[in-house]
DNA sequence: TTAGACATGTAATGGGTTACATGATTGT
DNA sequence: ACAATCATGTAACCCATTACATGTCTAA
């Protein structure tokens, strides 16, 4: 149940309508979080409910109109409880991994294609980052841009680890090239 | 779509039951893609209509007593699909972070605790990685054995990773221990 | 014959994804 | 008038999670 305090965190930084969170959840905080504009509409409905968040008064309440939001004390007490709270990691979930396994048991065909591929992106990702951190982050002082520039600065240590681990990855698999493994069908 | 994929994948390195299948996603398959008993056994059921597995004739098929799947050739087949198309990675998506970024809000109550906790964890995880490696891969040279162990390497670097920024991150807090921060209620 | 472990399964709920629908605003 | 874009919203489907239900086997 994340996705509830990640708006009330985005709405508290700055109060915003539902297409302009939509955005932010593309850059800054999609970075960890990421959300459809059909998550945020729903979840801003249900905040509303809560009495969580309220529509600005200047909006009028019409579709198709900009409706802004800003968060209620009981918001911002839901959000302390939360953060401050008890909340194990989640175990990984990782696609590419699971399909290495697979590959082990039906063979590699296209898998060093496939690693190059996530190498490149995972790269692009990190230059990203990196050009974030230079930028915003140039002599930050600030308690917040402190935990901010935490947040960011464990985005690059993850993209940083899938670089090395796919350069590990596909010199592993060029190595085995020409090698029989099962289903390539290479040794029957 | 990974989990019909990664039974298979279990299914094919040694035909199981629903009950066994998870012990299995309690180990070394859960350690990348985590599953329920429940979630297995909806997959398994639609796994069979879709002709893809099938029960070990010797199985009985009433409730309670136990039933073994084996993959059949269109079973292999889709996963070898599966294991050689294209598949972007996904974002990150960490409550963690999340509430790292919330804190910078709301204030850093009982931060520094919940980040300990997360150290002792991702340490005893890495820790028993590095127990799996040393047991099993100690020379490793078949060409699966060498998919496999890139993959554990994969969780090793992970949680070294989540170690080395929890460490970074802790020192962070500490030292802006007595900062005033917003919601820290010491400065108003 | 009862308790406990083994084994499979149903039901309810909620989050995430995709496709689609509707209205407002702006520029030409 | 028209198209494009901005903005909000509905609907359907699937996956994941939690709680619970049912039957079998084994051994005291």
């Amino acid at each position: 149940m994340s996705l509830p305090h990640a708006i009330l965190t985005a709405l508290l930084e700055k109060p915003s309508s539902g297409l302009a969170l939509t955005r932010r959840f593309d850059r800054s905080i999609g970075y960890f979080w990421s959300a459809t504009h059909q998550q945020i509409y729903r979840e801003l409905g249900k905040l509303e409910q809560a009495g969580f968040i309220r529509a600005l008064p200047s909006a009028q309440p019409s579709r198709g109109q900009k409706k802004e939001f800003e968060v209620l004390p009981a918001g911002r007490a839901e959000l302390t409880r939360w953060a401050s709270g008890e909340q194990d990691p989640k175990p990984i979930r990782d696609a590419l991994l699971l399909r290495l396994r697979a590959s082990a048991v039906v063979g590699r065909d296209g898998l060093d294609a496939e690693l190059r591929r996530h190498l490149t992106l995972h790269r692009g990702q990190l230059a990203e980052y990196q050009e974030i951190e230079d930028r915003d982050f140039g002599a930050a002082t600030a308690p917040e841009d402190r935990l901010r520039r935490l947040v960011l600065r464990a985005g690059i240590g993850l993209e940083t680890f899938w670089v090395e681990w796919l350069e590990e990855a596909l010199a592993e698999v060029t190595q085995m090239e020409g090698v029989t493994g099962p289903g390539d069908d290479a040794g029957g």
